[in-house]
RNA sequence: GGACGAUUAGCUCAGUUGGCUAGAGCGUUACAUUGACAUUGUAAAGGCCACAGGUUCGAGUCCUGUAUCGUCCACCA
């Protein structure tokens, strides 16, 4: 809510006051706010199956209910730029709202705030620490919207939804139950990617590179049967959990050697030396070794190989069953160091080389992830991704700009299976239990009161939750089919799924966009979206990506109290390309500021020069003029200029429209821009004034027709300014939504 | 290594099927001040549109190549 200082607070009733009242100034503090509750009120944002109308919907994406807003989620106008316009073409439109409990996100941010009170998760169970992150997310959720709200976007609240809802979970269960039974879901023992800090698996799109300077050391392994291989590897601590060394088999220099046995330093077990075609001969001594359980493609190597040893290193990040009392129990980053030492001393180091590589660390905290074998579920995307590269490529999804198409296609081809589980307390628990009798899995979607497997046992649940993204994968169909009457028999849901568009950045339209699509379809064998409009990344004035850490942040919520929402929604469109990144200043904002005031002089004129005439009911160029008294020129000049007006109105029109069609929507606001500020009001008005002032009716109810569709055409970008003119001009109890344009 | 962008005025960016005497915002300069708006208006300065070729009557726009920057993806221990 806004503070006004010393002001009062203006009720509805005073929204609309006499335009002869009208400031010099457009001021949004007196209005923002009241508009938008009169909208809320009202319930224009209200959508219902109205079957005289074509649906258009959007699903808000919903955002992190553990923060406030950000710029990014400012973005979110286009899809109110959308909504608005289509409500003034006369469609039922819904903008459902929601909010993302965004599991290892909010764990993340609220293990901060208790680390700021000294405290750490592991100090409370299971139990408390998720109610107390649901009373931290309950709080920041109300925060969230009403900054949503400040911003003007016409979203149907009385629809919103949690994607921890019951209604919702019990739908992601159903989902989650339905791959399970054709077969589509899985457990296995596999590597993941295990932030041993955040005590958490993550999926491979969770996996954030840096670029490393690390070294590659030259370990010797003497042979059994005599002689000696060495081997080049980044991570020697790992040499204890060997199962083999590896050459490839053309490799002439190693041909003898495959088929015998070498020695492991130190320990002395006995490993297997391979050959197998993987092994580039060119790297390193052209020798490898194999160790299943800490490398994505030795796990490969040794499935193929039936080749396997414990693994070494705990989940806790610590060595473990090495071998060696003294390495046992100590980090690995240490147990490195501690082993090099060892290695050299014994003179099985034979050279240690610098090695640029790449470190797959935490997205979050930044710990270099370890891979470790672990059981999981998997989600097996294979036909999932077949369908969904098929409408993409079919336009039967269009994407918008085209050329996210190519990289959505790619991104889709590329799907790896994908792992669901997470060892985070924040989240969906996954409704698999597992009979104890005999250790086998099964789903349900409602708490089982006995065992499904055996009939009789003390099943247990699975701790782990989902991967965030596995509900918002169905955000789409969960939202409508959680706002249906309990049967479906309203016909809600048919109505308005497909939904017409998805609107978000295109930075997660790996994350979140395919998989909408994936199983979106698999759950309601359509389609999510018809459309998918993917907008830019808000960047400073030097192109940099915003950051607290830079101090390059522009808060939404100041520059809305500062220069009004209309100014900073304008801003992030105005002169920009769709999906292209917006560079945002606050200069450009005060610009969007200066012509909202502009839009709302040019409504006072236009009331200061109207009290001189009457306006006749219908608007419209008329073939009788009404002599003038004096003026700028004959009347011939003024029919002609007028003339010249309907002409270039027409084709702003035209253009208007065909923007939207294309999704260009910058352009159809540029479009307006330079129309209302440098056409009618720097040359039309300056032309007419005179006429207009001695009360030419001919002029006057013209230029009112056409500021009153240009009202209308920049309301989906500046709702609050269009709308209280709109009031000022059509009585208090008005609205700009109910108008349509003109056919 | 693969894909996709970007490169235009001092700065940040538009420029849709080739017709441009290349635009906007901010900044700069000059003039205008009580009647819609100084959150203004009029005017001005400022660009071999990254580079090199090509197609064309004509290229910022299309094609080829190069350079620099950026994003995504795949990555060898």
């Amino acid at each position: 809510m806004f503070i006004l200082q010393n002001q009062p607070i203006f009720d509805t009733v005073l929204v609309s006051r006499q335009i002869q009242d009208m400031d010099k100034k457009y001021n949004f503090k007196n209005f923002e706010e009241n508009i938008y509750s009169f909208w809320e009120k009202e319930g224009y944002f209200k959508a219902k199956v109205n079957s005289s109308k074509d649906p258009f919907c959007i699903i808000l994406p919903p955002p992190n209910a553990n923060a406030d807003l950000h710029l990014g989620h400012a973005m979110y106008t286009y899809e109110d730029v959308m909504i608005r316009y289509h409500k003034l073409l006369g469609y039922e439109t819904l903008w459902l709202a929601g909010a993302d409990h965004a599991g290892i996100e909010t764990q993340f941010v609220y293990e901060k705030h208790l680390k700021k009170q000294g405290k750490s998760r592991f100090d409370f169970d299971r139990k408390t620490l998720f109610s107390d992150i649901w009373k931290f997310v309950m709080q920041n959720r109300n925060t969230m919207e009403n900054q949503l709200r400040k911003l003007g976007f016409a979203l149907d609240w009385s629809k919103k939804k949690f994607t921890m809802d019951e209604d919702i979970v019990s739908i992601v269960y159903k989902t989650f139950k339905h791959m399970f039974d054709d077969g589509m879901v899985y457990r296995a023992n596999r590597l993941v990617n295990y932030c041993t800090s955040c005590g958490t698996s993550f999926s491979d799109l969770e996996v954030a590179d840096r670029e490393h300077t690390g070294k590659l050391y030259y370990i010797t392994y003497s042979v059994k049967e005599g002689g000696s291989v060495t081997i080049a590897t980044t991570r020697p601590e790992t040499y204890l959990g060997d199962v083999a060394v590896m050459v490839h088999p053309g490799d002439a220099r190693y041909k003898s050697l495959v088929g015998k046995t070498v020695l492991l330093p130190i320990t002395n077990r006995e490993i297997p030396i391979i050959a197998d075609e993987y092994v580039d001969p060119k790297f390193g001594t052209g020798a490898v070794k194999v160790t299943p359980n800490h490398d994505f493609n030795d796990f490969e190597i040794g499935k193929k190989h039936g080749l396997s040893h414990p693994p070494i290193i705990g989940f806790d990040g610590h060595m473990k069953d090495t071998g060696l009392e003294d390495i046992d129990g100590v980090y690995v980053v240490k147990a490195r160091k501690l082993i090099v030492a060892k290695l050299e001393e014994q003179g099985f180091l034979e050279k240690i080389t610098p090695h640029e590589m790449v470190l797959h660390t935490c997205y979050r905290c930044g710990t270099t992830l370890e891979p470790l074998p672990k059981e999981q579920w998997f989600i097996d995307v294979g036909p999932l991704k077949e369908k969904a590269i098929e409408q993409v490529k079919n336009d039967e999804i269009h994407v918008h700009p085209k050329r996210f198409k190519k990289q959505l296609i790619q991104i889709l081809e590329n799907f790896i299976d994908w792992n669901v589980s997470r060892q985070i307390v924040w989240g969906i628990q996954i409704p698999a239990y597992k009979c104890q009798k005999k250790n086998e899995w099964f789903i349900s979607v409602e708490k089982p009161k006995k065992c499904q497997i055996c009939g009789n046992c003390a099943f247990v649940q699975d701790e782990d939750t989902f991967d965030t993204w596995f509900s918002s994968a169905q955000w789409p169909f969960a939202t409508l089919m959680a706002n249906c009457d309990c049967d479906g028999s309203d016909g809600f849901f048919d109505y308005f799924y497909p939904t017409t568009v998805m609107e978000t950045g295109y930075d997660i339209l790996r994350a979140w966009v395919s998989r909408m699509i994936m199983v979106g379809y698999f759950e309601t064998k359509d389609i999510p979206f018809q459309h998918i409009f993917l907008h830019g990344m808000v960047r400073d004035q030097k192109g940099q990506k915003m950051s607290k850490s830079k101090g390059n942040v522009i808060n939404p919520l100041d520059m809305i109290q500062t220069y009004g929402a209309d100014a900073l929604r304008a801003a992030l469109i105005f002169g920009t390309k769709e999906g292209g990144d917006v560079v945002l200043s606050e200069d450009k904002i005060v610009a969007m500021r200066n012509f909202c005031n502009k839009v709302w002089n040019i409504g006072r004129f236009i009331e200061m020069s109207k009290t001189n005439v009457v306006i006749p009911a219908k608007a419209g160029i008329q073939s009788g003029s009404v002599p003038m008294k004096m003026g700028i020129g004959v009347e011939d000049d003024i029919s002609e200029t007028l003339k010249q007006l309907q002409k270039e109105f027409g084709t702003v029109q035209k253009q208007y429209h065909l923007h939207f069609k294309k999704f260009e929507f910058a352009k159809a606001f540029d479009l307006m821009y330079d129309f209302l500020w440098h056409r009618y009001a720097d040359y039309y008005i300056e032309q007419l004034k005179e006429c207009m002032q001695n009360g030419n009716i001919d002029a006057s109810q013209y230029m009112v027709k056409v500021y009153y569709s240009c009202l209308q055409m920049l309301h989906p970008y500046i709702p609050f300014v269009t709308e209280v003119i709109w009031k000022s001009f059509h009585g208090e109890d008005s609205s700009i939504m109910d108008s349509r344009f003109e056919t």
